[in-house]
DNA sequence: ACAATGGTCC
DNA sequence: ACTCGGACCATTGTA
């Protein structure tokens, strides 16, 4: 029982059902205050205490499952915080140095455009510059004034160049600040590697969430990205990074949860479901372009978020009426998923929270509320939360397996990094087949859903290498 | 210290 | 006229 355990215990239950009984904790808390500097034994004592009162308060057994599954995740947590994550410091510095070196090239760039000085990183200055000096149309409003964010810049940026290095420029500010400079500061100087904090209950859904530094949120895509992520490694030569992740897994629970027919037969064909959305919505006959897939992923996904055709239309750029046809076609390839959501939302109704697959809840009042957008945005809390809820529910049970079979054989690799569908892996060269065997085996097996899960692996020298 | 704005991820 | 679900963090500017 380390004190980062006890941190962790310190705030479990609310995040699992408000409705609980707090006095156990209470006691806990208590006990442990009394007992810190004491002997270890009384901690013990008082946190084996506090577990057990907390399962008695929680009669349901769903409930307890989750307390169960939290239970044993916290000390897996623990153990991934502790070993933390290798980062080539070096490597770091010098992509910093490239992208300062290009950042400020843009910088004098957009000066000399304008015509003047001034402070890039204020979206106020970049108003006052962009609407009132060079008299641009506003395209976007929002409550203090005229937006300079990305939609907005993006649009601009079809008739005026400078909107586009103003948006280059931030793309590298961005990088720079919070990827190289954030994460060279958190560089723990004896271990040399990153350790950050998994939150078990910052998130409603019952995902974790990664701060200080946030590592789920680093960029992924070619460039600096690339070049960035890459600097994550092993310490040592004889490791290599593992990385698998959960393929489409919201779409696989929706299928399982809703259990309609056609979706789930879409999977066991293994069908690209993006694909065959699109095949339905444009026509069996016409041709998928790249956009016509972009398009039909948008609205799967936006199923998944309890679309709105609004919300849809500004995704995919069309109008919201039609946008609305491509809900309403989805609904009709797969009349399951909608009696799937009303259920869901007479459920939200009656109980005043949502589940999901193991029982975790997500209490939601704004369903009953009198105003129509409050209602509106609870209901899409309502019907997405089972969904992530239980993606997330799944990959915590894997990693409890994944870390009790690393423990039973005294294996040297080691669990690194959660991303919410991914797991990331320091894997011993000598234990790189047994790892992706038993990572696949386990993160497949856990869910005895409709649609089985299927998880993708890719290995290499560092993490943007063993990206897919 | 805190709100507003903007940006990165799944 | 209008909000797509869930997070964390940097910077600016005001209190």
């Amino acid at each position: 029982m380390s004190f980062l355990d006890i941190r962790h215990y310190k705030y479990l239950t609310s995040s699992i059902d408000r409705n609980l009984d707090f006095s156990a904790f209470m006691d806990f808390e208590h006990h442990y205050q009394v007992s810190e500097n004491k002997e270890q034994y009384s901690i013990e004592q008082a946190y084996f205490a506090w577990q057990e009162s907390l399962m008695e308060s929680a009669v349901d057994t769903r409930i307890r499952s989750v307390i169960d599954m939290e239970s044993k995740l916290l000390p897996v947590l623990a153990e991934m915080e502790r070993t933390g994550v290798y980062i080539d410091e070096g490597q770091l510095r010098a992509i910093g140095e490239d992208i300062a070196r290009e950042s400020k090239n843009k910088e004098l760039e957009i000066y000399d455009l304008v015509g003047e000085r001034f402070n890039i990183n204020s979206a106020k200055q970049v108003q006052t510059i962009l609407f009132e000096k060079l008299s641009i149309p506003v395209s976007k409003k929002i409550k203090t004034g005229y937006s300079v964010d990305n939609e907005a810049l993006s649009f601009i940026g079809q008739k005026y160049e400078i909107a586009n290095i103003i948006l280059q420029y931030r793309t590298l500010e961005k990088l720079r600040s919070t990827y190289i400079d954030g994460l060279l500061k958190v560089i723990n100087p004896h271990t040399k590697r990153i350790h950050t904090t998994y939150n078990q209950l910052g998130a409603a859904t019952g995902r974790l969430s990664s701060e200080a530094p946030n590592l789920q949120n680093i960029p992924s895509g070619e460039g600096y990205p690339a070049r960035i992520k890459s600097c994550f490694r092993p310490s040592s030569s004889e490791y290599s990074f593992l990385v698998a992740d959960y393929s489409q897994v919201e779409l696989r629970i929706l299928a399982s949860l809703s259990g309609d027919v056609s979706l789930i037969e879409t999977f066991e064909r293994w069908e690209d479901i993006h694909a065959r959305t699109a095949r339905f919505l444009f026509g069996e006959h016409t041709t998928i372009t790249s956009e016509l897939r972009r398009i039909a992923k948008s609205v799967n996904f936006g199923v998944i978020y309890g679309i709105t055709g609004f919300g849809l239309s500004k995704v995919i750029n069309t109008s919201p009426a039609e946008a609305t046809r491509y809900i309403d076609a989805f609904y009709a390839m797969y009349p399951g998923v909608r009696s799937y959501y009303q259920s869901i939302l007479d459920g939200a109704q009656k109980n005043g929270y949502v589940e999901t697959f193991y029982g975790r809840r997500r209490h939601i009042p704004g369903v009953r509320d009198s105003n129509k957008m409050i209602r509106a945005a609870a209901e899409r809390e309502a019907i997405n939360m089972p969904i992530q809820g239980t993606a997330a529910d799944i990959i915590k049970l894997a990693m409890i397996e994944m870390s009790d079979f690393l423990k039973a054989g005294s294996y040297h690799s080691r669990m690194l990094l959660q991303v919410h569908d991914e797991l990331v892996f320091e894997v011993h060269e000598s234990e790189k087949d047994i790892m992706e065997a038993k990572v696949r085996s386990i993160m497949e097996g856990v869910f005895p859903g409709a649609v089985k899960l299927l998880v993708d692996i890719h290995t290499g020298t560092n993490w943007s290498e063993a990206k897919g």
